[in-house]
DNA sequence: ATGGTAGAGGATCTA
């Protein structure tokens, strides 16, 4: 099975190179972040007609998460709930895809390390750790994807310089990822690989992308089972060049079913 | 010198 996990940053602006990557590319599974579209104007229709069932818990504007799979899609739960209950904003979405639980995530910006979005990030990290512990079993087959919107380590950032003082790189919130990881979860990519820059988001501006400045904060976290079957894991860069690019490149893992 | 770009939406807000 092939799983992949993509934020498009706008599913309305990137569906013609969607359509195409997933055509060229054949995926089982896309998790899909930033769709930034209303629950009624998603392109069910389009999909289905590549054969591709999907589930999306959308809010317009910004946010936004869907699963699209052609391996079977059932028992969608959308969102995680808190403290607060099943908070508003569309940041995560839960389904079976041929009997693996897939997650789409889109964790918090977070924005600034004195900004209220900084402790509602850490918060709703350990929300979602606990929405994996009252729904799944370590044991079971897990893949949660998205975007992190955390560089886990030093090797994860273009300059650790340029990074001083910035979200995505505190203590705190590389913590919090840790936590969740604990619960069960390797990161595919570093599976494989183990050097430095290997990036999946590179800033639209100041052509970051071509002079390599870019962050790994988008990731495939499998759980022990599906490890133990891993074939393969990259980054596709090539869907970061060419025109109206996505600022993230999509992830991919391969794996033989347990 | 807080710019630079992209997207949504129709002025700014978010990243």
């Amino acid at each position: 099975m092939r799983v992949a996990t993509w934020n498009v940053n706008s599913l309305n602006a990137r569906m013609p190179r969607f359509l195409a990557w997933i055509k060229e590319t054949g995926p089982d599974v896309v998790c899909i972040q930033e769709t930034k579209l209303r629950p009624d104007v998603f392109p069910h229709l389009e999909l289905e007609q590549l054969g591709y069932e999907a589930a999306h818990f959308g809010q317009g504007q910004w946010n936004g998460v869907a699963v699209i799979s052609r391996v079977g899609l059932t028992d969608p739960i959308i969102g995680i709930e808190g403290a607060d209950g099943v908070s508003e904003e569309a940041r995560a979405i839960t389904v079976n895809c041929g009997g693996v639980g897939i997650m789409s995530v889109y964790v918090p910006n977070g924005r600034s390390l004195d900004s209220d979005h900084y402790s509602y990030k850490l918060k709703w990290l350990m929300e979602l750790r606990n929405h994996l512990e009252n729904n799944f079993s370590p044991t079971d087959n897990v893949i949660v994807g998205g975007d992190f919107n955390i560089a886990p380590t030093d090797k994860d950032v273009w300059s650790v310089e340029a990074m001083i003082g910035n979200t995505h790189v505190s203590e705190p919130e590389r913590r919090a990822l840790q936590n969740l990881i604990d619960w069960g979860l390797t990161d595919s990519l570093r599976h494989f690989y183990d050097e430095d820059g290997i990036f999946t988001w590179w800033d639209h501006r100041g052509g970051a992308f071509h002079k390599r400045q870019g962050l790994r904060i988008d990731y495939l976290l499998v759980s022990k089972p599906i490890e133990s079957h891993l074939n393969w894991a990259l980054v596709d860069r090539n869907a970061r060049k060419g025109d109206k690019p996505s600022d993230h490149a999509p992830v991919v893992v391969d794996f033989s079913m347990p």
